[in-house]
DNA sequence: TTCCGATGTTGACGGTGTAAACTTCAAAAG
DNA sequence: CTTTTGAAGTTTACACCGTCAACATCGGAA
């Protein structure tokens, strides 16, 4: 039942997952704004400093759950292109973002850690090759849409990350007026974003 | 020199505005996460418990804060809509985005503080009214772009609010990869907006 | 069997927001 | 002109937080 990935615990049994997940829980109840390294370990069972044996600081635990989120992401994103049911690149990037939007959803306080919290991503290699792989898999879904052989993929995978970025910052964070539609707003700026990417004066 | 717009300080002078502007310029040299009540009132030249007479919490100074935020943000698009050399509601348009992008870059932790810190904005009165009037600024101009008489007006709003906050938010969270040209996003994302706002199948 | 070092505990330090009791003093009230 | 009042500011205190240092524990290597 207890993996030991890298460092294994000794006394208590294996503090290093029990954080992990402690913390992972804490975060979805409480929220990035109150989470604190006291309670995780409060929740783990040990006393407040036990965690230092483990992580060096609180930044360093929150890396690692982010790092595991940008895991579960890819792979949801990945799932959600492959079940297009048009087989086409438009409809695998639509569902991409339909996905990438219904992660921030469900996830939110793990998503505001992973694209928003202003931390050093250079600290935890773990979390530097999860989002990179995250990055990777937009590049590939942008350059299946407007071809390869363009010269902005780059600026261009970054207006649909904008985009879908945007809508779920402004849902997550509650931003948007009473009356409106969620599921308009993401299917209309979705729908527009395959066209919107390959510009008008291309070749 | 001294304004005393709503409450009237008393022994130091003129407390409530210094606080704003200490707390202004802190949040500009600091950012939003080291932002600090006391280090306000060290600024001020007060005591750590003399803002307590003016504002009921820190959550109150930051609204007072954002909402003067807001002023200007609203001041500064209204300003670029105008100077848009070609007088054609596509460039108002266009010419608000790149000055939303700008002014967040211009001034990150302030554009945080009013999109995305989590807080009550129902506690104040002057805030509230505020990123009202930014709404209704967006919503006039997305309108003039795709008439007046369509029935999402308020979705078409929510997709050009959530394309520009996505990529401001991604410049100042310093999340694009490094060779990216930001004024290459800014330009092509912001060129394409018209057209995808106006939809595919409308009349 | 001895010893070592990783793991966990305890206690402390400086920092924070906030609340309550106290002091000061300008202005209204007599 | 004197008195009183209450807003503005200070001091003190409390409960948190992250982090550090000193100490205790105990499984496994020597």
């Amino acid at each position: 039942m207890k993996r030991k990935p890298e460092p294994k615990p000794y006394h208590h049994g294996d503090l290093y997952e029990t954080l992990v997940k402690a913390g992972t829980e804490l975060l979805r109840e409480e929220g990035l704004e109150n989470f604190t390294l006291r309670e995780c370990a409060r929740r783990a069972g040990v006393s407040h400093a036990a965690p230092k044996n483990h992580f060096a600081s609180v930044e360093d635990l929150l890396c690692e759950i982010a790092a595991r989120g940008f895991d579960q992401f890819v792979a949801e994103l990945d799932a959600a292109a492959d079940s297009d049911p048009a087989h086409s690149t438009d409809g695998r990037l639509i569902a991409m973002g339909r996905a990438y939007v219904a992660f921030a959803r469900v996830n939110p306080a793990i998503y505001l850690l992973m694209f928003r919290h202003a931390q050093a991503f250079t600290k935890s290699d773990h979390l530097q090759a999860a989002s990179h792989a995250a990055w990777v898999q937009l590049e590939t879904g942008v350059a299946a849409v407007i071809g390869p052989k363009r010269d902005d993929v780059l600026s261009r995978a970054a207006h649909v990350w904008a985009l879908v970025h945007g809508i779920a910052s402004l849902i997550i964070d509650r931003r948007l007026p009473g009356p409106i539609d969620f599921e308009q707003v993401i299917a209309q700026s979705l729908a527009s974003l395959p066209a919107a990417i390959r510009g008008v004066g291309t070749s």
